[in-house]
DNA sequence: GTTTAGCACTCTCCATGTTTGAGTGCTAAT
DNA sequence: ATTAGCACTCAAACATGGAGAGTGCTAAAC
């Protein structure tokens, strides 16, 4: 069991770790804090706090660094006590993203903005992945010859388009036929739900006797076809400024694994299912490549089904205080404007 | 005058340096390409083309690197040559270009990645920025109380949406009449054309006798002011894989300008107005961030108008005629595929 | 006159010592 | 239980010294 007073030496820790990289000394940690103990003490309680697994050292002679659970004991207790940031972050979080409300069709790419901006970290976000979505309404318009635009209106106040070839040509009042029959087959189910059902009839093979439907169900397929959900991502630069990245093949890692996509967007994907912001530590993250971050994810919601998942990357040293506020409140504050809309 | 011989180490000098950064000297060349000289005469000849300001030494007793003036003559030649790359590459590429037919709406993403994935070096392509393009039709839907989305079906095959918000709530019927006026009025023209009349209409007064039209007029203010086109960027990682980014501050400042999308934008913007390929060697590049870089850009066409641009960006020593070739082909292999559409 | 061999010289790079300073662990005193 | 003192350790910074690659120059060869 872990008393008061070596928590609070194991915070120190922490704190100094995060303002600057490199071990932390006992003699620095009795000058920053005033425990009212000599730096001697300060080193047997660290010396125990190493054997609890809580801090480690890169090699003897040098200071301590907080281990992956040692912070993983901060954060439960950050997230337990409550304690927000200062109030000055909130109300520079809160100016900017006001902006957000002012047009929402960039609003992926701001708000990532505005995430990394603020924190200095790499914020990403993940728009709803098609197949979450449900479907309001679709609308076909004729653009050129055997092609239709696919309009598509969803439940998450997002549009999306998406150009269509069509083999025999069909007419605009055709297409207001089709459009119609797929509003009210589909109107209200999820895209994935579609999906399948369509994947279904077409196996069945019995429609085929009305040759609109059949059309309908073709272009269905094809836009319904799951796609993934798109990530934004955002702050790379300032996140290089940090002095943690002096390693080249650090940096090398982390663009190549961004760069991917998949493996982000799979995790987040994963990630939407749950509720609540969730913090990976170093070691505890799910995709290999970040094992030397940690991220900080939440998801945002459409009254109560969660449609999108929004997130700060940064080094594990990162102050988890700050990014979990700023997570935490965006996510929030993205619920409410899709809710108010 | 530069004769013939000289040119030809000049070359040499440049293809070594090449396939690997670092100053290239007599030996190296006498090695690689059978001048049927000896290291001492080339050594002579460098140090000629080094007065000619053709190659300079990175200090004393190094061999030569190849100047912006040396690559500028080299490249002049190819581009005057016309040699294109061997027949293995343009395979490949066209075997990747192909792909971008299959679905039209995601083409920015594909394209960009054809070109950094085949080159290893930064694709860029942008996107016609808005008001150059053509308004073929527009759309407007009733999408919920006091929101429209406004399709946009321009000339370039494309379609853009946006949801706009206005105040009195405004019926499908009259939407279809203001989304005709629109058409009947202005198809035809550019969106900066348009937001051009639509300011001039709107500051004269007059027409607001006609409420519909005053409507259909803000909702053009809306729609039609001036966006920035978007650019699409891939092949960061690869690049760094390449041995001359040991340098920390150069990684760390190609990121902030190509995360800052301004200035390249801009510059984009401006080639779009010529046409051709050009070449832009390190200290030649108008963005100053970048004159420690190359670029090789393009504009692609609808017809025989230029909407937008792609591009590659590597390092002062890249491979101008692969990047050339490639840069070259896939434009005009886009321009293709939207005339044919 | 052009080309080349030979040689002295220069400069980077790498590996090897050396020093310095921060920090610990232990022991004995408080 | 805490602390002062001291010996010990290790990384990072700095210095030293070839080794190697490459040049420039000169004098000889073609």
């Amino acid at each position: 069991m872990l008393g008061e007073r070596n928590r609070k030496v194991l915070f120190a820790v922490i704190q100094c770790y995060m303002n600057a990289p490199g071990p932390v000394g006992s003699r620095v940690v009795t000058k920053k804090f005033s425990f009212g103990l000599s730096p001697a003490t300060i080193r047997n309680i660290m010396s125990d706090l190493e054997e609890m697994g809580y801090l480690r050292q890169p090699h003897t002679s040098a200071g301590r660094i907080p281990t992956d659970s040692g912070y993983r004991l901060y954060v439960d207790t950050l997230i337990t006590g409550k304690d927000y940031v200062n109030d000055e972050l909130l109300l520079e979080l809160y100016k900017r993203l006001e902006t957000l409300n002012k047009d929402i069709n960039y609003f992926h790419d701001r708000a990532s903005k505005v995430l990394s901006s603020l924190s200095n970290y790499i914020g990403i976000i993940m728009s709803p992945k098609t197949g979450m979505t449900t479907l309001n309404k679709i609308e076909l318009l004729k653009y050129r010859k055997n092609q239709v635009a696919v309009i598509l209106f969803t439940d998450e106040a997002m549009i999306r388009n998406k150009v269509v070839s069509i083999d025999p040509e069909i007419s605009q009042k055709d297409l207001n036929r089709i459009s119609g029959y797929i509003n009210s087959e589909f109107a209200g189910f999820t895209v994935e739900e579609i999906r399948r059902i369509v994947l279904n009839e077409m196996s069945e093979e019995r429609n085929i006797c009305d040759s609109l439907i059949s059309e309908a169900l073709k272009i269905c397929r094809n836009v319904f076809s799951s796609a993934e959900g798109d990530i934004y991502v955002s702050g790379l630069s300032e996140m290089l400024d940090l002095p943690d990245f002096c390693d080249i093949d650090r940096i090398r890692l982390l663009l190549k694994t961004i760069e991917d996509k998949h493996l982000i967007v799979e995790l987040l994907d994963k990630i939407s299912a749950s509720d609540g912001t969730q913090v990976f530590i170093g070691s505890e993250n799910p995709i290999d490549e970040m094992k030397n971050f940690s991220m900080v994810i939440s998801t945002y919601n459409e009254g109560s089904k969660p449609v999108g998942a929004i997130g700060l990357i940064g080094p594990r040293r990162m102050n988890y205080l700050k990014a979990i506020s700023i997570v935490d409140m965006t996510a929030n504050y993205i619920s409410n404007i899709l809710l108010d809309r």
